[in-house]
RNA sequence: GCGGGCGUGGUGAAAUAGGUAAACACAGCAGACUUAAAAUCUGCCGACUUAGGUCUUGCGGGUUCAAUUCCCGCCGUCCGCACCA
């Protein structure tokens, strides 16, 4: 028979329809066999799936169909991160209603990735602007305000100016907003909060059982909350200021340097500095000053330490004859600490900077290990290392450690005007998550604000508060604003006129604990208990770097803010996370420097020299550098025109292919048909099997030939490593296997030693079944139509993982390398358990040896039984 | 500035626990089949080379019988954080 290409687009739609209608996909929540949820980070629906997807969705789908062959009952869950802000800007520019733009991009993209035949358990998709999954977020919001773990305050707060809207600390990067790229602005409003820094310290020491996290996110995640301990003081004012205060309060992790204080500071947004500033003009213009310098890196490096000095003194908390003098500065944040310090510039780059700057004394209290007390001074560096304290009275002689006990202990023990001068205190940087937006398109926060009862909970009853569907975005701002009536509503305590919330939640709420509701999206509350325990932690969740800390951080501060309100148990959502690295292409450049698409160009390739041309024009077209894919830079490629021209298949296998999963990956052309040629050779392989075995499988024989061992022996092995390979995520290594065996496969079965060898079509038979079922976590709908063409039984996707025979693992004779003084100078074939007498015995006489040792007696004869032989001259 | 990662052929990369560096693939070259092309198959493919070898994992040291792997110091590159007291 002749063989035919396989068509893999005719090839895939019906498998596809086949599992469809099967429902051999579908996930019950009873079910005896143990779980494993396997989940990738949802999509947001921007309008059509990009190589990022299919990526990321391949690397799941290898997980998910490999673990159900293992036995597991595998949950493995599709939605929509549906809410936000792009929906709004198309509103905007193109007249659509956010809701139809969205819903429509949702269709398009559950067509796009259902073209890929991902095992997913379609029936419990549900996208995050479905009134079915906000209802049960507004639940959860109340459930919070009554735990305490939501609450409202007035705050300064960054503001979007393009956006026109509030963003959370971990949304601005550089000082600008993480999507509009607008430099930020600084507000005082009303915001809605999530008390994540409740759980600062639950969040921090859980990060050391996260083993299965990537080290890289454990330390991001460790940076952010940024715990410091210290200790919280309170300098005692030699006359009381003008608003009363008798006393600063500070903190400081450096209570060893106490004797190198030089001065106070005060952050321009202290309560002091205000009050102080009331009549005084000046103080009025340098806080000013201070809030003109933006915040973003750049400045930040530049911006020259300022101060005003305040004319107020303190006392030193350990020495009533020394007096400080008070500054407001510009370096000092009143969002950390107390908004306030004493300041040590011999161990303080910030400090130095500034007593330079005002003429400040600089006294150093550590002294380095090698540095002589007498002339060890401070020049233009801060010394921030280790050493002894010195110039410090009682504490001289002391480490740091010691000196920062001792210190504690000592004011921890005063009292002044009636409390004790100091406490031990532990800092975090993490702030709490502000979560208003003034946006549209997302999640009503159900409160009301009522003239009489103040802002109130919205009625469980009376969930849930929808959208109105009747919106305009002719004018910037909040459209719920100024809606005629939607705002209008029934006081929940007392039943009069009143207004409802109009901010809605930031949409990485909604992505906070989807993970949670896929468990049972069909129950009325935001999560069936049982089915939630039973399900989570997701053992591997899949998704890119980029949310290393936002959702990461968001999604584990819900599990816990749930866990409070009786929602779920577990502590930490995803037990397993792997961050894939990202999808990227060559650019191309137009002679006129316009960007120019894969598409519309031709390379020409020959000794190492690449050229392009422009398939229309002809003009020659520059290869520009390699960049994450983008629609700017034009360097996209479809996955729609993939699957059309080679299949999922070979797309999938690209993905898996070549590059370490956590590593960027280069998308070619050449790469792409790479892929496919081996999508057409292990179907040819197949035909040529089913041509010889005809549908029937051998019996096995008693003895098995030596290339039929040696066959089984690559197929086991090649089975072994495939499994641990994928077991670790180490799909490029586990894909290298397979391309192995395929070619031992090929070699072995060729009709002529088929024909006389009645046990080598045993083990050919043996080895496409053992390599289609390996093939069908990566390319699903090729190991099905290998599988029914080779007459096996049933569908491969439900078949269990082939056990591996682990006699086919050893060898009875190895090949070990000899070494000459380290270098590889021959080998020796030997019984695999020669003991190491034998192997140095056969060693000795081996002719490298006997020529290089020419006649003289070996130094050293280095034996590692099964790894190599080492022989010093 | 602080913290972390990475650096191996023309390219993507591989190398259990320190033990034969370059598996597997892409590209390229040569040949077979073909009227021709595609597809397919076979071979070559780190560098130098006097054909016996010599050298080779960013650079320089160190530990070791043995280093891509461990240690120290540089260089390059990418990422994260950044006036956090």
């Amino acid at each position: 028979m002749a063989n035919e290409r396989y068509n893999a687009r005719e090839a895939e739609i019906r498998w596809q329809q086949t599992w469809d209608s099967q429902k051999i996909f579908k996930t019950e929540n009873d079910d005896p066999r143990p779980k494993y949820y396997v989940l990738e980070m949802f999509p947001y629906p921007s309008g059509r799936i990009h190589m990022g997807h299919v990526r990321n969705y391949a690397m799941g789908d290898v997980v998910a169909r490999f673990k159900r062959a293992k036995g597991f009952n595998v949950l493995h869950p599709m939605g929509w991160d549906a809410f936000g802000m792009p929906a709004e800007n198309a509103a905007m520019q193109n007249k659509v209603h956010p809701k139809d733009w969205t819903y429509e991009n949702i269709a398009t993209m559950r067509s796009q990735l259902q073209l890929m035949g991902l095992s997913l358990d379609w029936d419990r998709e549900f996208a995050t602007c479905d009134v079915d999954y906000y209802h049960r977020q507004q639940k959860l919001f109340l459930d919070f305000v009554e735990k305490g773990l939501a609450y409202r305050k007035n705050a300064k707060v960054n503001w979007d100016p393009v956006d026109q809207t509030v963003l959370a600390n971990e949304q601005v990067i550089d000082g600008k907003g993480w999507r509009s790229g607008a430099e930020v602005e600084q507000r005082e409003l009303t915001q809605w909060f999530f008390k994540i820094t409740d759980f600062a310290e639950d969040l921090l020491s859980e990060i050391d059982h996260l083993d299965r996290w990537p080290d890289k996110v454990r330390t991001m995640q460790r940076n952010w909350i940024g715990k410091s301990e210290g200790l919280q003081a309170r300098f005692e004012l030699t006359e009381a200021a003008i608003n009363g205060d008798t006393d600063i309060e500070i903190f400081t992790t450096r209570p060893d340097t106490l004797f190198g204080a030089s001065f106070m500071g005060l952050s321009a947004d202290h309560p002091l500095t205000k009050a102080l500033a009331k009549d005084n003009a000046e103080l009025q213009v340098f806080i000013e000053e201070c809030h003109k310098s933006g915040t973003s890196a750049a400045e930040l490096e530049t911006a020259e330490k300022i101060g005003f000095d305040t004319g107020l003194t303190v006392k030193h908390p350990l020495d009533e004859t020394i007096t400080l003098p008070v500054y407001v500065a510009n370096f000092i944040l009143m969002d950390y600490g107390t908004g306030a310090i004493f300041a040590c510039p011999a161990h303080d780059q910030r400090d130095l900077d500034f007593a330079r700057k005002y003429g400040l004394t600089v006294t150093p209290v550590v002294l380095p290990k090698e540095a002589d007390a007498q002339s060890f001074t401070i020049e233009k560096e801060a010394y921030t290392g280790e050493g002894t304290i010195f110039n410090s009275q009682f504490l001289n002689g002391m480490s740091i450690e010691e000196a920062k006990n001792a210190v504690a202990q000592k004011l921890e023990s005063v009292t002044i005007n009636g409390k004790p001068q100091a406490s031990r205190k532990t800092q975090y940087r993490l702030r709490d998550w502000g979560i208003s937006r003034q946006r549209y398109w997302g999640c009503p926060i159900p409160m009301v604000h009522c003239d009489e009862c103040g802002v109130v909970p919205e009625k469980s009853e009376n969930l849930p508060i929808q959208l109105p569907d009747d919106i305009n975005f002719d004018k910037p701002g909040n459209p719920l604003d100024r809606h005629p009536t939607w705002r209008q509503c029934a006081c929940p305590k007392c039943g009069k006129d009143a207004l409802r919330e109009t901010d809605t939640m930031d949409t990485f709420v909604d992505s906070s604990w989807y993970y949670a509701r896929f468990t049972a999206p069909w129950e009325d509350s935001p999560t069936d208990k049982k089915a939630a325990d039973e399900w989570l932690p997701v053992d591997q969740y899949i998704g890119g770097i980029e949310h290393a800390i936002l959702h990461l951080l968001y999604s584990r501060f819900f599990s816990r803010a749930m866990r409070e309100t009786g929602h779920l148990s577990v502590k930490e959502p995803f037990k397993g996370l792997f961050t894939q690295g990202m999808v990227v292409h060559e650019t191309y450049k137009g002679e006129d420097g316009r960007w120019v698409s894969p598409a519309e160009i031709t390379i020409k390739e020959s000794d190492n020299q690449r050229s392009a041309i422009h398939n229309e024009t002809g003009e020659s077209i520059a290869i520009g550098s390699i960049e994450k894919m983008s629609k700017s830079k034009k360097n996209t490629v479809d996955p729609t025109d993939i699957i059309e021209s080679f299949g999922a298949d070979t797309a999938r296998w690209f993905m898996l292919s070549d590059s370490p999963p956590e590593r960027d990956v280069i998308w070619t052309e050449a790469g792409a048909e790479g892929a496919h040629r081996f999508v057409q050779r292990v179907w040819r392989l197949t035909q040529d099997a089913q041509d010889f075995l005809q549908g029937s499988t051998p019996d096995k024989p008693e003895q098995l030939s030596k290339d039929a061992l040696e066959l089984r022996k690559a197929v086991h092995k090649a089975l072994a490593a495939v499994e641990s390979n994928i077991e670790q995520l180490g799909f490029n290594r586990a894909v290298a296997q397979i391309y192995q065996l395929v070619n031992s496969v090929a070699s072995a079965a060729k009709p002529q030693k088929l024909e006389s060898d009645p046990s080598l079509a045993w083990a050919v038979d043996e080895a496409m079944e053992i390599l289609i079922q390996m093939l069908a976590p990566m390319m699903p709908h090729l190991a099905e139509e290998c599988w029914s063409h080779l007459s096996k039984d049933g569908l491969v996707s439900t078949k269990n993982w082939p056990q591996v025979d682990s006699k086919m693992l050893v060898e009875d004779e190895i090949t070990l390398p000899i070494q000459i003084n380290g270098k590889k100078r021959g080998e020796l074939t030997i019984a695999a358990d020669a003991d190491k007498a034998d192997i140095e015995k056969a060693v000795l006489e081996s002719e490298p040896v006997i020529k290089a040792l020419d006649g003289k007696a070996p130094r050293k004869v280095i034996v590692v039984p099964k790894r190599i032989v080492n022989v010093v001259v």
